[in-house]
Order: C-alpha cells, then sequence, then structure tokens
DNA sequence: CACGCTTGATTGAATATTCAACAAAATTCC
DNA sequence: GGAATTTTGTTGAATATTCAATCAAGCGTG
C-alpha cells in the first residue's frame, strides 16, 4: 500500500480556491446566457464552433470531440438546437453513417447577438477582473492540463 | 448603442484554453470519483464541508453556500447521500425551520477513502501537471472571480 | 397582537444529462 | 469475399438538475 500523497497548505488553498471560483463563475455565465438569450453555455460552445468550421458546418463525431461533450449529449442537444432552428442536420455523402451539423442562417443571426452580451460578461467576471499575467498563467496551465486528460484516454 | 469590447487573440487563446481545459478535467474528476466511489464531485464537496465543519454538521442555507449548490439541489442531493447512510439530517433546536445536514460515521469512513483516490487524481492532472507559479495565479485569479461574482449578486 | 415580509427548506414537474443498448455503415483481416 | 470488429450516430430509460410553487417559522412594525 502505497503512501497517499497529500497537497501542501498552498496548493490546498488554491486547488480549492479554483473550484469555488470555476464553478461560481460557470454557473453565472449559464444563467446569463439562460436569461439573456434561452442558451447553456454548452449550447453555446457548439453553436461557436460550428460558426467557425468551414460552411458553418461538422461531422457529430468531430463537434463532439471539439466541444468537449458525450456524443449522446451531443445528440439531444442539437435535436433541441434544431427545434429552435438554429441548427439544421443533413447527411454526409462520403460516410453514410456520417451526418453534418450546420449552422443555420437564423443560428447565426443568433449567436452573433448572444455572442456580444456573452463577451461582455466574460470580461466583467474574468478577463477585466484578473491580472493580465495570470490569464497567461491560467491559458498555459489548461492547454496544459486538457492535454494530459487527452493522455490519459 | 456601445460598441461591443471584443477580447484580443491573445486573450481569447487564453481563455478558450481554460474553458475548454476546465470542462475537461470536470469531466475527468466526476467519471473518476464516479468509477470508483460512485459520488459526483458536487457529493464529495458536500461531504468534505461537513468534514470540515465544527461537529461535523451544517445548516443546510450555510451549506449550500459554501458549497456553490441551490437549496433545491442541496435538498435533493443530501437526500441521496442519506439513502446512502452518509449523511444524516437532524433538526435544529434554536430555529424550528432550521435542518442539519451531519457527516455519519459512515460518511466520514467512505469520505476518506474516496479523498485518497481523489487527491491522487487532482495531483496527477492538475497540481503536478503545472508550473508552480502558475498555480499560485490561478488561486490568485479564482479567488478575485468568486469574490466579483459574489459581489454581483 | 396581528399584519405583512423575509428566511429556511422541501416538493414535484419540467428539463437536461448520463448510461447502456442498438442499428447501420465502414474497416480489418484472414 | 465475407465474417468479425470498429466507428458513427441515435434512442429510451434512469438519473440529476432546475424552476416555480409551497409551507412553516421567524422578524419587524404599527
Amino acid at each position: 500500500m502505497t503512501e497517499p500523497r497529500w497537497l501542501d497548505a498552498v496548493q490546498q488553498r488554491d486547488w480549492r480556491a479554483y473550484v469555488e471560483g470555476s464553478v461560481r463563475l460557470a454557473d453565472l455565465l449559464d444563467r446569463d446566457l439562460k436569461s439573456k438569450h434561452g442558451l447553456t453555455m454548452a449550447e453555446y460552445e457548439i453553436l461557436v464552433r460550428l460558426s467557425e468550421a468551414p460552411e458553418r458546418r461538422l461531422r457529430m463525431a468531430e463537434l463532439a470531440d471539439i466541444a468537449s461533450q458525450s456524443r449522446s449529449r451531443l445528440s439531444h442537444t442539437v435535436s433541441r438546437l434544431e427545434c429552435k432552428g438554429l441548427v439544421a442536420r443533413n447527411n454526409c455523402g462520403a460516410d453514410k453513417r456520417g451526418v453534418f451539423a450546420e449552422l443555420t442562417e437564423d443560428g447565426f443571426a443568433f449567436l452573433s447577438k448572444a455572442a456580444v452580451d456573452h463577451v461582455a460578461t466574460v470580461r466583467d467576471f474574468f478577463v477585466d477582473v484578473i491580472d493580465p499575467d495570470d490569464l497567461r498563467a491560467i491559458g498555459r496551465a489548461f492547454t496544459a492540463i486538457a492535454d494530459q486528460v487527452a493522455k490519459a484516454r
């Protein structure tokens, strides 16, 4: 049996601060987006990724991957977005199993409006309240974390 | 109408890295805790907070507050933890509306085991993959963010 | 004291997410 | 070529979370 390696006091404090802060921030961003535009962060993320893809469309599997969602979850969520007319599904010629999720014109217009408010909130509660150097540190750190998580799978 | 203030390229990249990394990390921690001990992070957090409270118990409202959960959610979650025998509810003498959530002996023992594995995972995917200075930066930043979110309510 | 107002906590229905099972098409391998 | 396997995507049931309504108790004020 191996001895558990606990965090030291400072590490513990920083880790806890992160857990609490990130939960509260996520909660705020969700509420903000939901109250102003009826979207969750997960839905917003899907729209953003589609908007940036060539022809504003992506295969479901790839979209699930870059939006960090399970395929099942994406399937359900895209169905909801489809009902709202923001996304459309069309099947992919090359691979007959494949399905493209495509951002509609309405979806793009809707996203453009939502993005303005969302970015303002991200500024107000994230970018503008932290030191620029600390923001860089966060960027570095979470890139490394994402890599590590990806490596483990 | 005010001009939207977009993020510059670097801010954008760092913000996105954070969103992606934090979602992936949260997902991994949840899966890890769930597969090894049948707990979600939210449930784990509740147990931790109770374990640190005097007499290992807290009023529901206070627990909801420090665990960053809605009261409704806490109510449901505590019911589940109660079914598992990890937490008990007892009513508070002073304020007849009040309810204490208390960590049981079983709950404490259970948490002790779970914590060993959880901390190891936090090390493997968070603490040990980032620069110590960056960890400090994260601590500072998310403390400021949590304050800002709290201020806004 | 009694009226309105706030706080503490729970409930059930609506909504969202996970999980396991499935079907269909593509790929691998002999 | 064709059986076995993998990949893609969806589905429905089980589970969890949100949301709005409710109830009971405390508090403040005229």
